[in-house]
DNA sequence: TCCTTTATACTCGTTTTGAGCATATATGGG
DNA sequence: CCCATATATGCTCAAAACGAGTATAAAGGA
């Protein structure tokens, strides 16, 4: 660390205490860069993730693709991280996009008992690659191992009415301070989508911070130093608060689905109004109603029609479509702002 | 940077370079933690800025406050920006946010020609204090100083139509490769709203990133190492890149209040529904139409009345409110969807 | 009193949205 | 060939939301 950056940084900081032109200050930072990489196939979302050896038992533990910043090499963050992916995982990105800056102490079970701080930068992005390309390290894991609630597809996961709306309800309850307690109520209530409240799948993180809070994912003993009991946790942990960083990036492509056309980031070129439908929701995790996802794909004007017709499937053929890039040159904010629905 | 901090980072990148755990790698890293701190009254949008004095002559030069981040101090990142803020500024923040991370080499006039890279985690916090309240170094500026063009409440700038929109056509024009031109039209026309496309006033950001690629700001030349003409950079230029993550806290805040409560931290506890929608025009930049604002903030359950009466304004005595707290437990997105209306 | 100013109530046509019905066109089994 | 089943696609319909007003109320000042 430079003298000159010190004290430029100081300028404001006449009070701070480390104000001394030292070469070697004793906090020192780490800038790593973690990517949620993810794609679509056969109605799955499916998040790219490395296998890393467990420090204690030789159990498996996976965690996101991250490699250290490296400011002599990159002009830019992102560049740096469209390297190392690329280089590394052989993948071809398409979209990428910044989701937050982690920095919490205690969160972390790598380099906590170091003398470094790790900031890591999340990444969102998106490739069209087949699952099977990927280095060998390198698998690919359908994102709804990570957080089981999170996909109403179907159904409404059983999860949470079996094991955690009445752990979070015993969580608030137990509670003495009555301040406290009613706002856990509020967020549960709200999160989970209780007393009729409605479910918000763009509030991943949330969710996944609530029940971190309370105790229910295995990441919270881990931080605590607590024995980790695997059966207990709900989901499948992750190193360090990667999870954390997945459940960002889940949330905000969920969310950006709604006014960016990023879909078609996941789609092939050319598509049926039911593949686009479906990816929509391996993403959303909500269950949409077809004809009004029709209405509104086609009069946005995301899609236009080849002419040509499929064969492969059960029913009558559909119509191709492909995306029409002239969309982001006509409107300020394509996207499908898809509300759930009850059922077809 | 300690070697374990090194070694961990490399576990997914063994074909790297750096690999060595060397005590000092060549590159370092700091982090600076610079903060859009606003607030508003009588209608007018004002953002902390601090005073420097220019390296080269003694002019004056703006920029927003900043501090470094001390890892040994601070547990998270967002903890240290309130404790120097709060330590420096004397204000009290009500909401903070986490805007983006900036790190571009090129982008930034300190620490450049030094060994270090400065990492920016940019923040938005929103304060009620009067501008009088703050510390000797800073000042309160209204943001539209920075950003004149994006002020539309009374009418469309002139900046735009004068300078702006004829510029940018040139500069599109003088393109001769025809993909790259076209590129350069179409952004020009969705970011500024011209052939009838509609202003989209949370763009803060896309906008200034244009004009900076343009060259129509003074950052751009200095950057460049260019000759600074300050009569034809548009707007007041920032030290650094200050002035964007300026743009990326006024589009992101612009954005909040469609859908998150947060005007309110910019109000007084009681309030008008005219000082309310002055608050949200002042913020947004463009004028809404009154009686349907009225509407949905209290169809939206946003506000209740006290049934007291104002006496200080010159027509009709308005009924005095007070945010619902409670409807932050009864909606999951309580905000005001506003759309700019032509003219009350 | 009238004029100006702001507040507030109410209307009205349009668009968007949620939900569903009806029909078309494929497949595979008898 | 006819039928059950599956998917595609066209269309309706009512409710809600939206954009743009008009109309009326209540204050102060000339």
């Amino acid at each position: 660390m430079s003298a000159k950056a010190v004290k430029t940084s100081n300028k404001t900081n006449k009070e701070q205490s480390d104000a001394s032109d030292g070469p070697a200050p004793q906090h020192s930072v780490v800038i790593d860069l973690s990517a949620v990489i993810v794609t679509v196939e056969s109605e799955t979302p499916f998040v790219l993730v490395v296998e890393r050896k467990d420090a204690k038992g030789g159990k498996k533990s996976y965690g996101l693709p991250f490699g250290p910043f490296d400011p002599d090499l990159h002009r830019t963050l992102e560049i740096g991280l469209r390297t190392w992916v690329e280089e590394q995982t052989y993948l071809h990105l398409g979209y990428v996009e910044q989701l937050y800056t982690f920095g919490d102490r205690g969160r972390s079970d790598i380099g906590a008992s170091g003398d470094s701080r790790i900031i890591s930068v999340g990444y969102l992005a998106l490739t069209r690659e087949a699952p099977e390309l990927s280095a060998p390290d390198n698998v690919w894991h359908n994102w709804y191992r990570y957080f089981p609630w999170e996909d109403w597809r179907d159904h409404k996961p059983e999860i949470l009415e079996e094991r955690i709306e009445p752990t979070l309800g015993q969580w608030a309850d137990e509670e003495t301070d009555n301040v406290i307690k009613q706002q856990r109520w509020d967020r549960t209530r709200l999160c989970f989508g209780l007393d009729g409240m409605p479910w918000d799948e763009e509030k991943v993180l949330e969710r996944y911070e609530l029940l971190y809070e309370a105790g229910l994912v295995s990441e919270a003993q881990r931080d605590q130093g607590l024995p980790v009991d695997e059966e207990r946790g709900l989901g499948q942990a992750m190193m360090s608060d990667q999870r954390r960083i997945l459940a960002t990036g889940m949330g905000r492509l969920r969310s950006k689905l709604k006014y960016r056309p990023v879909v078609f980031e996941l789609m092939p070129p050319v598509f049926t109004l039911l593949n686009l439908q479906r990816t929509v929701e391996a993403i959303s995790g909500v269950h949409l109603h077809k004809q009004n996802f029709r209405r509104l794909v086609e009069k946005g004007g995301l899609v236009e029609g080849t002419g040509k017709k499929t064969t492969q499937t059960a029913g009558r053929p559909a119509e191709e479509f492909r995306f029409r890039w002239e969309v982001m040159r006509e409107r300020p904010a394509p996207g499908f702002r898809v509300r759930s629905s009850s059922r077809s």
